[in-house]
RNA sequence: GCCUGAGUGGCGGAAUAGGUAGACGCACAGGACUUAAAAUCCUGCGAGAUUCAACCCUCGUGUCGGUUCAAGUCCGACCUUAGGCACCA
């Protein structure tokens, strides 16, 4: 019938050799910038899912160029990170090279399903030119007194030989190879995120995001309302604060429980009569690997500390102190009060070491489970009697604060931003160490600091970068003396180069800024960002704070550059489970491309389901779509020589379009697809079409299938269709004379009738009360009430 | 345990503001065309009862309640499932 190979390289060479997606950055046109993220470039090569969104956005940036915007529709490669180096160790060969090849096949791929991408602004994070920026926005950051240097106890994995962040080390298990995590001193670069906790809460209100990636946001940075308390070491009136957000059950202290690591136990190491024991626990908790540590439902343990106790500021009683893991050293203060009466953890380790328990709240039964609801306080002094929670703690609060031995504090689950990573395929930080003047941040004339060319990627077995093994790049002279230094050999982690790459794609080519301050007020923000729902937690909430940092020192023009997130959902294999080589259920695009065509895949995976929800894959749904595909190119033969659109026709196009305009504000790909098919359907049944009919078919399914409709388009002589105007849909057309409408007797459909879109109630009534169904159901009862629903329902209640 | 989604025919899924549930597609069945098959076209297709047939009737959107003339849609409790977080004081 047609040879849709031979269509679809025709267009894909009109296209790169016409530029014809190419955005300009001087236009008078309304800006409107798409973004989708740019793919890890691995070795399997495109997942249909990669078309799925790729599609989506696709399609949305063809629209919005026919509605007359200046599109800006950029894609590149993150291609910094593990896969790429475990690939180079394991096949001898430079990363840079993997990475290179993998490009080209990621690149073919595009090309093969023709997204219009403006090329022209390709760049990977891994691009000296790139990284360059990187590193130098690094330096702002460490000018700005925003990156240090710390001994962190960090996630560390035996087996990759990696410092893992705490987003990668999540549940305790390495993420990329699975093993356990364990706990590992190192001296790390880390960035201040923590400051700016309060600040990515707040820029939340200035996105357009889905609620769900907000709270998954909001969630993360972990905010919570407390109070800090003052208690004294009572031997030594040593000050030990906790952190509480039950400020009012203060009265149930009955012990004092501090992380293992708590400086505390150094200072008093002299008092504490069983030290040994103590250090020995801290052993025993630092051997433990994070899973192990947080796993629930295991048994509470801990060491009382002998010889010391602590004294409660309210009510001068002393109680014993005890160190355990189940307080961590990284949140609040290190330090808990316990009350057992109220909080389940408490409970547990009071029950197991027999410690006092008293309620302070009213309601519960404590000789079974700590009672966490609400209820009449007791035993509590100036606070007995009361029963509203918030009233408590605002009591306790002024208390506190008037007699100096508390305060209200805010904390966050968020942590600083472990920055180092012991790998060689990464930007290099910057940073060189000197004997005489300490760390000393590279000259910006003097970036990028290029990754060596060497043979050798490997961590050593004490877990440092393959870079310490360079002498030629570890050896270096301060920038401040001039003696003899050495570089940091730490590079950065994969999250870096993806926190910027949408500013970049603003500004691409320019040497001397990362992107000039007019590019970015040109194109103002993404407009609409697409990604995974694994993303919305981390790499939205990095790129975020880099944004907010380079806001607050002048270099970007807002706070939030990114308006609208949204996440797809995966493309699931046909047995429901998520696709991988060992279930063997893996499709690949390029088969599909070749088997049926990149027209029939894409409108296949937006037909295929909710776009933000996952979908199975389905081949004989897909075959569905290339029936569809056919249909339409058959379509030509019945094209007579009328001028204009088939008055017949007039009102289901111009539904169509507006219903069409409605799907892809809202991501309904999959609806915008089936009323193309009702389009279409309502075509075919016409003895003939004008040409005018084709080709306002074809505009509308361009978006979703740009490579035949263009030729079909061209068949007739008109000029693509990509410099077409997106149709506007005429109401008079669609406004239709007369309407079916149900008619219900209480509550249940009975008939329908046809009405006049004017005619007045009383006819209508009339009209339904003639049905004879209706009279059926309205024998032997009363009619009560009749309600007439404009143009929707009439409604009889009868008795 | 907490936070997010999602539960609708044999399947993927529609239903935009509470108003005729099942659009559109797949699969399946019957028919047309064909020497035959493929392709294509036509018809049917939630379950049940009834009927020569049609109309008509009953039930039906995870479960149980509620609000309403009217609930897939709103409210309350719960179940299942996917994802995220998790001893965070």
């Amino acid at each position: 019938m047609y040879n849709f190979t031979k269509i679809e390289k025709k267009w894909q060479k009109y296209w790169d050799e016409n530029k014809t997606f190419k955005a300009v950055n001087d236009s008078d046109k309304e800006p409107y910038y798409i973004l989708v993220e740019f793919p890890y470039p691995s070795g399997a090569g495109l997942h249909v899912g990669h078309v799925r969104s790729y599609t989506a956005q696709d399609a949305l940036a063809r629209i919005k160029r026919m509605q007359g915007y200046n599109v800006l529709f950029p894609m590149g490669f993150d291609a910094f990170g593990a896969p790429a180096e475990q690939y180079a160790i394991a096949n001898h060969i430079h990363p840079k090279e993997a990475v290179k090849e993998n490009i080209k096949t990621f690149k073919g791929q595009m090309l093969s399903l023709g997204f219009s991408f403006d090329w022209d602004r390709e760049f990977s994070t891994t691009d000296p030119d790139y990284y360059k920026w990187t590193q130098w926005q690094f330096l702002q950051f460490y000018k700005h007194g925003m990156a240090y240097k710390a001994k962190k106890d960090v996630n560390w994995c035996p087996k990759c030989k990696i410092v893992l962040s705490n987003e990668d080390a999540a549940g305790g298990v390495c993420e990329r190879c699975g093993s356990q995590v364990v706990q590992k001193e190192k001296s790390q670069w880390m960035l201040r995120m923590s400051d700016y906790a309060e600040d990515l809460i707040k820029g939340l209100d200035d996105t357009n995001f889905a609620d769900r990636v907000k709270l998954g946001q909001i969630n993360w940075i972990g905010k919570s309302k407390g109070a800090e308390v003052d208690f004294t070491v009572s031997e030594t009136g040593d000050k030990l604060t906790v952190y509480t957000t039950r400020c009012d059950t203060l009265f149930g202290v009955t012990f004092m429980v501090l992380a293992p690591e708590h400086p505390l136990l150094d200072k008093l190491s002299d008092m504490i009569t069983n030290m040994d024991e103590v250090r020995k626990y801290r052993e025993f908790a630092k051997s433990k690997s994070a899973f192990e540590r947080t796993e629930i439902n295991k048994d509470k343990t801990g060491v009382r500390l002998e010889g010391i106790t602590v004294t409660n500021p309210l009510n001068g009683k002393d109680v014993a102190i005890f160190i355990s893991d189940y307080v961590m050293m990284g949140y609040g203060t290190g330090a808990i009060m316990a009350v057992p009466a109220h909080d389940q953890r408490d409970y547990e380790f009071a029950k197991k070491y027999n410690l006092e328990i008293i309620p302070v709240i009213s309601g519960g039964d404590i000789t079974k489970e700590a009672y966490t609801g609400d209820g009449e306080m007791i035993n509590s002094d100036f606070l007995n009697g009361y029963t509203n929670k918030k009233e408590s703690i605002e009591r306790m609060l002024e208390y506190l604060q008037e007699k100096k031995i508390g305060r209200p504090k805010v904390n966050y689950r968020l942590q600083d931003w472990v920055f180092s990573r012991q790998r060689f395929w990464g930007e290099p930080i910057p940073m060189i160490y000197c004997e005489k003047c300490g760390w000393q941040p590279m000259d910006e004339k003097d970036l990028p600091l290029l990754l060596p060319d060497v043979a050798e990627y490997e961590p050593t077995d004490d877990g440092e970068s393959p870079l310490a093994k360079i002498e030629s790049f570890v050896n270096t002279t301060c920038p401040k003396c001039g003696g003899n230094a050495k570089r940091e050999t730490d590079t950065m982690p994969n999250w870096a180069g993806s926190s910027w790459y949408f500013l970049r794609y603003m500004d691409p080519h320019n040497d001397h800024e990362f992107a000039s301050m007019d590019a970015m007020k040109y194109w103002k923000r993404v407009d609409w960002y697409n990604g995974g729902m694994e993303h919305t937690a981390r790499h939205l909430l990095y790129a975020r704070f880099w944004v907010q940092f380079l806001y607050n020192i002048g270099l970007v023009p807002s706070k939030e550059m990114i308006w609208t997130r949204v996440s797809h959902g995966m493309v699931l294999g046909s047995d429901n489970q998520k696709m991988s080589k060992s279930k063997g259920n893996v499709i690949n695009p390029d088969e599909i491309v070749s088997d049926y065509g990149a027209d029939v895949l894409r409108l296949y995976e937006m037909f295929m389901g909710d776009y933000q929800q996952d979908a199975p894959w389905n081949t004989s749904s897909l075959r569905g779509c290339k029936r569809f595909i056919d249909r339409i190119y058959r379509l030509k033969d019945k094209l007579n020589n009328n001028d204009g659109y088939t008055k017949a026709l007039e009102a289901i196009q111009n539904k169509t379009i507006k219903g069409l305009t409605y799907d892809i504000e809202r991501m309904g790909y999959n609806t915008y697809v089936s009323k193309l098919m009702i389009l279409t359907n309502a075509y075919e049944e016409m003895e003939s079409i004008s040409k005018e009919d084709y080709r306002l078919l074809l505009i509308l399914l361009n978006p979703v299938a740009p490579h035949l409709t263009e030729e079909l388009n061209e068949e007739m002589g008109y000029d693509i269709i990509a410099n077409a105007t997106w149709p506007i849909c005429d109401e008079s057309k669609v406004a239709e004379e007369e309407r079916e409408i149900a008619v219900q007797v209480n509550g249940k459909v009975r008939a329908t009738i046809t009405i006049g879109i004017q005619e007045d109630e009383e006819s209508i009534k009339n009209k339904a009360l003639e049905c004879d169904n209706v009279k059926k159901h309205l024998e032997g009862l009363e009619i009560v009430k009749i309600m007439v629903i404009k143009n929707k329902i009439v409604t009889i209640v009868a008795k």
